[in-house]
Parts: C-alpha cells; sequence; structure tokens
DNA sequence: CGCCTGACGAAAC
DNA sequence: GGTTTCGCCAGGC
C-alpha cells in the first residue's frame, strides 16, 4: 500500500530446468483433504509436515490453486497460526468458511476460530510424519 | 526479462 | 512484549 516494507533483495532464481513439481502443491491437497471434520489446521503445520518450513505461503498458495483446479479442499478448515480466517476472504463468499466451521461444530468468533488449541489438528502427528 | 505480491511464520529489534 | 523485517517458493504483471 503506501508504505512499502521489506527489503527487496532476493535475486536468486532458483529454478531446475523445466521441472515442474507439483508434488507440493499435490502433497498440500492430500494433507487438507485427509482434515478431519470439526478439525482445523494452520498453514504452517501443513508447511512443517512437509519436512522444512518450505513457507507456510505456498500452502495457503496451494489451496487457491486447488480452487482454481476443481479440486475439493476443506480450506475453511485450515486457517493460520493464530486461528484467525484469513483466507475467508477468498472464498466465494467471506461468511463461507465461518459458517462452515459453525456447522462443523467449531466456534468462531471475530473471524477467530474458539479453543483453537482444542480443534488443532496436526497432520504430523495424525499422519505419523 | 525483472520485480513484486501473496491464504504465514518465526526471528530480530 | 510489541512491532517490524526477513525468509520461502511460485506465479503474475
Amino acid at each position: 500500500m503506501a508504505t512499502k516494507k521489506k527489503s527487496i533483495t532476493k535475486l536468486k532464481s532458483i529454478k531446475p530446468s523445466g521441472r515442474k513439481d507439483e508434488n507440493f502443491f499435490e502433497l498440500v491437497y492430500e494433507i487438507a483433504g485427509q482434515i478431519p471434520k470439526g478439525r482445523v489446521t494452520s498453514y504452517g503445520a501443513i508447511a512443517r509436515c512437509l519436512g522444512t518450513r518450505m513457507s507456510a505461503r505456498m500452502v495457503g498458495w496451494a489451496m487457491n490453486g486447488s480452487r482454481k483446479a476443481n479440486i475439493k479442499i476443506p480450506a475453511h478448515r485450515v486457517v493460520n497460526r493464530n486461528g484467525m480466517l484469513v483466507g475467508r476472504h477468498h472464498f466465494k463468499t467471506p461468511t463461507e468458511m465461518e459458517t462452515l466451521l459453525k456447522k462443523e461444530g467449531i466456534k468462531v468468533k471475530n473471524n477467530t476460530i474458539v479453543d483453537f488449541e482444542k480443534h488443532f489438528w496436526d497432520p504430523v502427528k495424525e499422519l505419523g510424519f
């Protein structure tokens, strides 16, 4: 916006020759699709499950692409580490996320999941990573 | 061809 | 302890 943060200094385009590894995205889809009903997880948790902090950003990005790819992923069960429904704005309707979560028994207050830890679903733990 | 933004997270100040 | 900046990878302009 008005203020530009971050120092733009990344000129390391590590791009292998024609290496389209969608494995990352695919893995995210798989994990997201395995989220049990009534549970929630965080982008960072999934990213960590992959083995490294590949950057939780890509996880969310994968969701975005998944939606476009007609892939059904309960993205509404995925929130940021704060338990806040950050991605609600990216849904068809900003209320869809809250509604779905509430419908599953999760209490959402002020766009934030109540007892996030209680409903937190760790892929690493559940999947046995 | 080059730089920035982006559904986050953690470290640094 | 609060706020800010960097870091990651990829796609978009």
